[in-house]
This record gives structure tokens, C-alpha cells and sequence, in this order.
DNA sequence: CAGCTGCTTCGATGAACGTCAACATAGACA
DNA sequence: TGTCTATGTTGACGTTCATCGAAGCAGCTG
């Protein structure tokens, strides 16, 4: 929040050493700060506008995608500049200028973190 | 608010056959209606009292929790039949009356329909 | 330099959300 | 039957959010 206001939804993202907030979710009750964390993210994503913008960029080619590629979701381009803004101050975007352009770029690692908290705990059937 | 109003998340739920309503999020972009239907699980998730709840009936013995149990994340007891409403109507989880207590149960079918929703496009690297 | 385009920020507005207190309902037990 | 406990529901209140139009900033192009 003081600073760039990134989440820390995982903390290294040098490698593919993903190093999530928090366990499955059927590993262990979350607990408070476990549950804040993650909730952000997902409500990063529970946007339709949000979800079509994050599908878009994730979807294209290079994983990264111009703002003008994918700014068609039916509302306006304030809208847009805005819902991206969230989805990188969650940490799933990063954006980059590039000329007259603006290209988004989908952090892997936050994505393979997600999919974690979602798998099932191994060892129960 | 008419019948159970169930989203259709997953279409069948009879045996592990998942047929989730998305492709993974980096396959294509996408559709407006895609969007909104993946969004209302997110959005389900995107509160921590939610997600905490979610959590410790996921992580319970059996799969299965009654509200005594996991009643404890800090506030009333109405707004935890609140969100546990949410929810139910986010097709997450169901519920069942056994005798004086209720029970709550997670959806298996819908955690993998969600980890699959966030699952890396296969082909590519 | 001037004009144009792409994107972001600002300010406002209406809708949705989280929370609680109070009430209602269902089952257990005396 | 009456009462007590466990949950769900209703209504209200303050906050957050999504959305837009207008204005501002950045970079290209003439």
C-alpha cells in the first residue's frame, strides 16, 4: 500500500520458484492474513470486464497483449485503463510502454500460485 | 431469490466428469458470457470471510462442516449465514440439515472445474 | 512546432456489497 | 406442549466499486 502497492501474492518471481501466500485451499483453514491476501486476487478477478481483460492478454500471442488489442469488451477506454490498473496493482498484469503503446504482460508464477490454491490436498482422496 | 439459483458453473455432477463452463484462461480470450459466469465463482471468492469459510469446510474432515465449527472468522453469526448464502448460490458449496445442525459441503467437482480454469494452456511452454 | 492518437487520471454518480441488530423458523428436550 | 438452542432471513446503514465524460499526459508524425 506505501509503496508501488503490488501484492505480495507471491514473493519471488525470478524463476519458476513459485512461493505462494498461502496452502491449498483444502490443505488447512486459511487463516485472517491468508485470507485477505488471497481474496484479493480474487476479487482482482471477479470482474467480468476484469476476467475478459486478464483472458486477453494471457491468451495472446507472447503472453503479452497492446491495450488497443484488447480494449474491445464493451465498455469505455477509461473503463478499461481503470480495471487494468487494478489487475496490476493484484499483481497478475505488469505493464510496459513501448512507444506509442502500452503492452500488458501476465506474471506466470502468479498464475501457477492461483492454480495451487486451488488443487486438492494430495494425500486425501 | 426464485428457486435455488444455482449458477451452472459445471453442468453435471454425478460422477468426476468435469465440464467446466471455461476453457483455461490463457487458451483464448474470453466471451462476454464465459466472463460473467467464471466471474461470480471469482468474485464468490473475493471476500476474506468468504474465503475463510470456504477454506475450513474444504480442509474439514469428510469434506464437511457444520456452522458451529466454522463459525469463528470475526463476525456475527447472521453475516456468516450471509456469506455462506453467497456461496451456496455461487455453487461452491451445499448444504444439508442433519437434526438440529446444518452442514456444508464443498463442491470437489467445481474446485477442479476452477483449478482447471487457471491451468497453463498445455501446448505452450 | 502544431496537430493527432493512445492511454491515464480526475470527479461524479448510481449500483452493489458487507455488516449488523432484530425477527423468524426448525428441531431437540424436558 | 413449552422452551431453549441453532440457523436463516429481513431491513437498514455506511462503504466500496464500476462506469462514464472531461481533462491531462506521452509519444508519433507532419
Amino acid at each position: 500500500m506505501s509503496n508501488t502497492s503490488v501484492l505480495p501474492l507471491i514473493e519471488a518471481e525470478g524463476s519458476e520458484a513459485v512461493a505462494p501466500c498461502c496452502p491449498p485451499l483444502t490443505e488447512r483453514p486459511f487463516t485472517a492474513e491468508e485470507a485477505e491476501t488471497a481474496a484479493r486476487m480474487f476479487k482482482a478477478l471477479g470482474d467480468p470486464v476484469r476476467l475478459r481483460l486478464f483472458s486477453a492478454v494471457a491468451s495472446h500471442a507472447a503472453g503479452e497483449a497492446c491495450v488497443c488489442d484488447i480494449s474491445d469488451v464493451g465498455v469505455s477506454q477509461p473503463t478499461v485503463s481503470h480495471h487494468l490498473k487494478k489487475l496490476k496493482e493484484a499483481g497478475l498484469l505488469a505493464s510496459e510502454r513501448r512507444g506509442t503503446w502500452v503492452y500488458y504482460r501476465v506474471e506466470p508464477s502468479v498464475l501457477a500460485a492461483m492454480g495451487k490454491l486451488l488443487t486438492m490436498a494430495p494425500a486425501t482422496a
